[in-house]
DNA sequence: TTACCTGCAAAGAGTTTGCAGGTAG
DNA sequence: CTACCTGCAAACTCTTTGCAGGTAA
């Protein structure tokens, strides 16, 4: 937390320069347990809540744009009008609350071993994502 | 094809008027054998291309998503910069190639029995999409 | 000092909406 | 005739880009 050693290698690691408002993106993303599942305005609504600086949306952009390329960050496939991103880089799924709009982690293994029995010649799986649309039950 | 009286029921059991703009754009949509995978601006290119006349945006908007929710049309999942649907309304999943962008159909039975053990109180599932991202093989 | 970064604002892309004239029933 | 539909253009949202001043190394 006080220690921004690991966000400061991070960030050189996927070739930015340790800046304050990126080092303000790093904390509000990676210094947490759980997953956090975010579009690029909830990033932004946060840092404008949580932090007294304002972090420009160009800088947010670039920084999740860069560590998303660098598998730091997993966007999410689901069709909306914003992009999803996720902190949870494991590999894994999701539930979507059709209700509330709301994303929830689904382990690998609570899914009974899912494979692919058709294949394109001269292509490989590079991902498998499973999307499960929920809602309430009545 | 020169039969439109299913096209006429097809609009009039979602609630629209068979007009001649909306005529094309089933014979467009429904009078094939495959699957047809599309975005917006595909199917007004099509337009565009194989019919004399013009068709604007908002109505094919209007109807493609009148069709989607009555089920004639699938949205499917994926993160990009559109939206892309598809005349296929089975059940079943999608390959993506990441070099191409193109989307292929995959059985719901090429997908070894897919069970979700993880359950959620007092939610019930409406879908399972399953999203295959492929790419070349070297 | 140099290369990179920031914030701002403008530009782009896809989608939605308001409206005046047109058409199905 | 009435309600609905069409085309157009403007408006909206999310995302990307260009640029002038600022900052890390």
């Amino acid at each position: 937390m006080s220690d921004n050693t690991e966000f400061v290698k991070k960030l050189r690691s996927v070739g930015l320069r340790p800046t304050k408002q990126r080092l303000k993106i790093c904390k509000i993303l990676f210094d947490r347990k759980n997953t956090f599942h975010f579009t690029i305005s909830d990033l932004q609504k946060i840092i404008k809540t949580k932090i007294e600086e304002k972090v420009s949306l160009a800088t947010i952009y670039n920084t999740v744009h860069s560590f998303k390329k660098k598998g730091y960050l997993k966007e999410i496939s689901i069709n909306s009008d914003k992009s999803y991103y996720d902190t949870n880089i494991t590999n894994h799924h999701h539930f979507l609350d059709e209700e509330t709009n709301e994303l929830l982690d689904l382990d690998d293994n609570d899914i009974s071993n899912l494979k692919i029995k058709k294949t394109i010649p001269g292509k490989k799986i590079k991902s498998i994502e499973v999307l499960v649309k929920i809602a309430n039950n009545n």
